[in-house]
DNA sequence: CCGCGATGTATCGGACCGATACATCGCACG
DNA sequence: CGTGCGATGTATCGGTCCGATACATCGCGG
């Protein structure tokens, strides 16, 4: 999952760790609470193994002078490379059962701007799927086996039940809106139409005018 | 956060590794996927050799016979000892960072039938300040970083946002009970306004319905 | 009689976290 | 003037938990 979403980040611009995990913290605010250094330097170091990605030249301009002082160790930035892109296309197109977990759902969703629409709508119904049968599991345990439960434990299931509910009805609405073409949700407000400036070939969706 | 759960549910009654897998899942389905066996039974090692769970005879009755004939691999109950009760009371007193993940949230809650109503408050409040911290930082994500994330990371943020509002209006109303003095929720359709606060007196402490 | 799904115990590699360590830089406060 | 403190920045270590896998027993229907 860490793979993925530093592939992903890192197509939006080269960037050094720190730098990443504050991206990431904003992009994936929603679904977790921040990513730990522990996760995220082995991975990087595991990524330019791969060869996935690479260390880029910092400052390339204005680096003349500055000698080994202290021995420099700065920051390190790191850039996506050719076949780094081909895997992060390869990963967020292939859905696994970790795909529809809240936290795989989430980074994929969080990437659904680089994601063409049937993979989209996969993905979605996938994570419907997987609701829904925690819905039903959490209605029998309120149904069947409530008396054996204690106050507690039942409204916490209770609240999770209503949670599923809940986001049922979300993916439901995201899915009506993905089938008539339109991109995301796009609530009530007129939402200024975002500056997208990519490096990389022409994302999908997004845009308002899409190829069916 | 596994060791907790084991720890109150052999309070129960004893139980071997599937059945506890088992209850478990019905306990805690609302919060988490399953548990799994790759951290149960590890788990329990661990807790056997610190002495807080202990191996029970299984079958003690009409065991008579039934010798080695095939090398005896049947279950293996477990039961708390003494110190594991001791333990368990501990642990769930004391309230780290952790206790107010999601995950630790979850699981001192569902077993808030064991808690005393002090620590009650003190954990729904830390929890409630913890997904307050979180709303505020989608909110700034939402209102400051808007023009940087494209549409369906917003809706992501947006969906996220509208969970916390919800879960803190949940804990909003589980605290005002818990003041009250009354135990759990106790939904009611209809009591919208049911907010009735007659000063009564601290009422039981907590009677607990368990099967012996 | 055979397979098959439920019950049941167990291990292994890997992902991720939390704590910790350490070094630099700007700047506010005494 | 310096001194400490918070943000920036890289890195490791131990531990928890997960997913895949293996294997053995039992009851039941075909």
């Amino acid at each position: 999952m860490l793979e993925l979403a530093i592939l992903g980040l890192l197509q939006e611009s080269p960037m050094h760790g720190y730098e990443l995990r504050k991206e990431l913290t904003a992009k994936l605010g929603a679904i977790r609470a921040a990513i730990s250094y522990g996760s995220l330097y082995p991975t990087l170091r595991r990524l330019q193994a791969a060869g996935w990605i690479a260390e880029a030249a910092e400052t390339p301009a204005t680096a003349e002078e500055v000698p080994a002082l202290t021995s420099r160790r700065g920051r390190v930035v790191y850039k996506i490379t050719a076949e780094g892109k081909e895997r992060f296309a390869q990963l967020i197109a292939q859905a696994g059962p970790e795909t529809y977990d809240d936290t795989g759902f989430g980074v994929h969703f969080a990437f659904f701007a680089r994601t063409d629409q049937a993979t989209r709508l996969r993905i979605l119904e996938g994570r419907r799927r997987k609701i829904e049968e925690r819905r039903e599991g959490l209605r029998d345990v309120l149904g069947r086996a409530a008396e054996r439960l204690d106050a507690y434990t039942l409204e916490l299931q209770r609240h999770g039940l209503e949670a599923c509910e809940r986001e049922v009805r979300w993916l439901e609405e995201l899915i009506a809106n993905e089938r008539s073409g339109r991109a995301p949700t796009v609530p009530q407000p007129g939402t200024a139409g975002g500056r997208r400036e990519d490096t990389s070939p022409p994302p999908p969706g997004e845009s308002r005018k899409e190829r069916p």
